[in-house]
DNA sequence: TTCGGGCGCTAAACCGGTTCACTAAATCGG
DNA sequence: CCGATTTAGTGAACCGGTTTAGCGCCCGAA
């Protein structure tokens, strides 16, 4: 009654194991009679290939995997990530390769890395200064990182953060505001951010430089960080809240920003009137709020794509030698949540016409 | 220089395969002093056990499938998923147990099936009749089916779509709407929706019932189908557009509803003054629209978390006898994008007041 | 002193396939 | 008609682990 194994159809066949591996993987190399004979014996019998066996004996998963620094119930809060997917599914589906997401297991990546039954992975929301991921290095396993500056042993798909955030700054800049806080993104709500490399210092770097090329280099930064979910967003603005609330606030992901804003509503304020609101991402959702969101886009789904194609790339070639290094565009895309801040005396006379 | 195995291991301990196995996965039955031995030299060779061939000996592969009728692409187009996802993930992720996507391969389902590395399936999106499913009864896959009335072999977690559906189109009839658009779920653009069984016609005959109950059983009921995504949803409104507009809409899910609003705005159309719009689902984003939109509330999240206890509990007792069937309730949410019909020469004059 | 039992470890079987090296028969070219 | 290929298929090794049954040793109890 147990599940058939290949000898058992081999057997029932009357050929060997290896004339049936081929009537199911090879069928060319078989005579048509014989072929027949033995799909015939396996349908009788109910057989089907085990993928594990199979996949133990070609040395390949045919899965990659999506190492992400939350837990999946977390990560997915943001619509950030089922866009990747997508756009990581459109190469994988077409190869027939499924994706499969490695968040931490009880809190370690390591681990969850080392049990991942993957061919290569690509690594979301990491620094390559993370402490749980300096062995990877030492494994032969095809990476793409994405969204980090550097990664010894993989290739990178990244975006011009600089750029974006700097450009996103200009934008508040020029239309008046000078009192501007920037909401960072908080993996864990009690560990600190890091501002001073990684992502979150590309960015502040890019608003800076923002700032004072338009003219706005005295203008008030201030730094807040927040979980990247809607209720994320929500906190951000309570801790806001708290204090003299600032013209408008740059945050790190569109979903915070639409928390962010549904606080704001919620507690009275009309936007973008009483507080401007940038996001970054340019997520559907973006398009979808009241007021469109003015945003920072970036080709989520193309990042998707690339890093899939590349990984593929590096899991079919073999030879863990050849790393890219590719960095897409971002662009502002304005829409209705940023204005003029409704009144700002630090203005000056000549643009308040 | 090829990638260590166990028997390297054991030879540099100088013990057997068995101990540096112990060592790995039953510390308990090994000396300390060995243990350590064999760790070290684990270390300096980098040894790791092979995912793929443990999943082999234990016979489990420690994932479990989601699979749905469409691509990646196309599924993950609707934020439905990413919350099911959220559900499963809570159960999963504390098992150490990994989700795999499991889209059509060449646009067969039976094919990825097969070939898909998992203990268990959870099925969304499929009907019991479909074709390609028949032999996977035969299988003695665990599975949990999402959404249908029943499925042999099978435990079921499923919403009560009649109640949903009801209670939406009383909703709408008691605002006075006697001239309604459904706009049923196409999988794909060309192939008709069967409207006599499944899940449009539970939804369907809700309505239908609804409307009857609330004393409308004259209404005038148009029937449509679009793919479930924003863009499905402003096809679905440009079809509408064609003729003369009903004065309300009962979409099927909200991110099609979404962009049947998004559409409409853009028409230049006054919500929920010159159409309203019922979703369902009640996906987080049907909160951050304007107007909010009114839709019929399920509890995803859960329904995905129920899904993945049952599936694990199946796949854990080995026995695939005891099939549960759970009817998760819904409940209409109403928000701000259902209004009375601007002008309705059919509404009863008693109800003009 | 002898026996039972636990500790620490091993050899061999097993999980369920794929593939390499090879052979016998059939086919082909000259 | 003969040597060279091609066709159709086989046996054994291999993928890289886990697990069962059992062995030798030491210890404590009778």
């Amino acid at each position: 009654m147990a599940r058939p194994r290949i000898g058992d159809v081999a057997e029932r066949a009357g050929v060997s194991k290896t004339a049936v591996s081929f009537a199911f993987n090879q069928p060319e190399h078989l005579n048509t009679v014989t072929r027949e004979r033995i799909l015939a014996a396996a349908d009788e019998l109910g057989y089907r290939p085990s993928p594990i066996a199979r996949r133990l004996a070609n040395r390949r998963t045919q899965q990659i995997g999506l190492v992400v620094p939350q837990s999946t119930h977390d990560i997915f809060a943001n619509p950030f990530l089922p866009e990747l997917i997508r756009g990581i599914g459109d190469v994988c589906d077409a190869q027939g390769i499924a994706l499969v997401v490695v968040p931490p297991v009880h809190g370690s990546i390591a681990t969850a890395i080392k049990d991942a039954l993957v061919d290569g992975l690509i690594l979301l929301g990491l620094e390559a200064q993370h402490p749980e991921l300096a062995q990877l290095a030492r494994s032969e396993m095809p990476i793409v990182a994405l969204d980090v500056e550097r990664w010894e042993g993989a290739s990178i798909i990244a975006i011009d953060d600089v750029a974006g955030a700097r450009e996103a700054a200009m934008h508040l800049a020029e239309l008046g505001h000078r009192d501007v806080v920037v909401v960072l993104i908080a993996q864990h709500p009690d560990t600190p951010v890091d501002e001073r490399q990684g992502i979150s210092a590309r960015r502040l770097g890019g608003i800076r430089s923002g700032f004072a090329a338009a003219g706005a280099g005295d203008a008030t930064l201030g730094v807040l960080s927040a979980p990247v979910s809607e209720e994320g967003g929500r906190a951000a603005f309570a801790t806001l809240a708290e204090g003299p609330l600032p013209t408008a606030v740059m945050t790190m992901s569109d979903v915070t920003a639409i928390g962010l804003m549904n606080a704001a509503v919620e507690a009275g304020l009309r936007l973008p009137d009483d507080l401007s609101i940038v996001g970054f991402d340019d997520i559907p959702a973006a398009a979808w709020v009241t007021p469109r969101l003015t945003t920072v886009h970036q080709p989520i789904r193309e990042k998707g794509r690339l890093a899939a194609l590349r990984l593929i790339d590096a899991i079919g070639s073999g030879d863990g030698r050849v790393h890219s290094r590719e960095i897409l565009p971002t662009r502002l895309t304005v829409r209705g949540s940023t204005a003029r801040p409704r009144k700002d005396d630090r203005l000056p006379v000549a643009e308040i016409a």
